[in-house]
DNA sequence: AAAGCATCTTGTCAATGTCAAGTTAGCGAG
DNA sequence: CTCGCTAACTTGACATTGACAAGATGCTTT
């Protein structure tokens, strides 16, 4: 019933599969990811509760490409926030700030994306997403150790072990940092804002990592 | 029915609060947080499916006294691994590993602690006992930099700005690189053990911490 | 012993994920 | 053109869940 809402759309509605993820997206936004279910995500598309299911198959299916959908995002926040930075401070600072943005304004995407268990461990679709994301962070550290930059992932090219360790450093702190943030724990931290204190440990990381660039393979 | 387990247990049960955190625990070990249900946890403590309501209220009053006794815990290996370190880097690497480690021992216990949304925001309880474990966290950091120790929390006593920002810059460190070996995201990371390059990257923190402590503000 | 109250049970309700079976419509082959 | 074919959707059903209301039970206190 009520389908006179837009009936110019083919009745096999044709472009379900990405209506529904909108749906879930305004789902996510006023009801959470404890309050998410496909049967309102249907409702809210104007179609069954069984319909996500030939474009998802169940609610792993679904989660997963929402949570690839929010590392595309995160990505493209991150090169945006990037490519604006002026010096190699600020690149990190900016990659710290965007990471925990991004969390801060799509708390229920992030809280999907950091969820192994309830995403599908052999999704390519997800994989390749995340290691996007993962490879810009990557490119972050290069930059600031004045290395070559990847083209791809960290196992096409070859890495030393120096900068594993400044990407494990690094994107610990940057993932923490949001997390923290975002799960409020960071009010047990007395301060005006986190902002700034986010800005000086970031700012202080950075510039650890280039003064100890090839701490110990190097020479 | 199937009350002959143990007829000496009073039939108010007596101890059914502990029993059904007992239970809670094992449903999380076994069913994971998105197969956690109150009802499951009652058939396991050998209750009725109401019986949780008295002592839990709701299902996130359960999870708030479960998050709770998971940052107890936490608390509790934090210190035992503490206590054991010879000198101050091992301190921060025990410290390190000893959070990691309960995330991988735990990691229902840890994503249900760090889940803001899903916990009561008013348990006194709960913001003890995280309180606590953050203590113990900075007072890791107050060693490092050769500080006095703090007896209870940073807001009863005036803290220097750089003593939060090493807070926040070993805190983000210590829970980003759980948070994110937790939920696979390391694997992402091409190395021979985690745990190497963990060791490798506290170390280096630690002694940074150490040689530029007070950086701004003491002269 | 009687009252009072915390503790626990039983029954009910709307809601959910998943599955099975049916319906609709776009599309290609003859 | 039209006859299937199949993907895209609907309908209906089922077991399960969290929450609530009302009732039963038994400890405790006076």
């Amino acid at each position: 019933m009520e389908h006179s809402k837009d009936s110019k759309l083919p009745y096999h509605h044709g472009a379900l599969r990405q209506a529904l993820l909108e749906a879930g997206d305004s789902v996510l936004r006023d009801r959470g990811l404890s309050g998410f279910t496909l049967r309102e995500c249907a409702r809210r598309a104007g179609v069954s509760h069984a319909a996500p299911k030939h474009h998802f198959g169940d609610v792993r299916g679904f989660l997963t490409e929402i949570a690839a959908l929010g590392f595309d995002q995160l990505t493209r926040q991150l090169q945006t926030q990037i490519a604006i930075a002026h010096d190699l401070d600020e690149e990190f600072i900016n990659t710290t700030r965007a990471y925990a943005d991004f969390a801060g304004e799509n708390p229920e995407h992030f809280r999907i994306m950091f969820r192994y268990d309830l995403l599908s461990a052999t999704s390519e679709r997800l994989a390749q997403a995340a290691g996007e994301t993962f490879t810009v962070l990557t490119n972050v550290v290069l930059r600031q150790r004045g290395d070559p930059e990847l083209l791809a992932s960290v196992y096409d090219e070859k890495v030393a072990e120096s900068v594993i360790d400044d990407i494990v450093l690094s994107w610990s702190h940057i993932h923490g940092f949001a997390h923290l943030k975002l799960e409020q724990q960071m009010s047990m931290v007395p301060a005006a804002t986190h902002d700034d204190v986010m800005v000086r440990a970031s700012r202080r990381l950075s510039r650890f990592i280039r003064s100890d660039a090839g701490h110990q393979d190097e020479g």
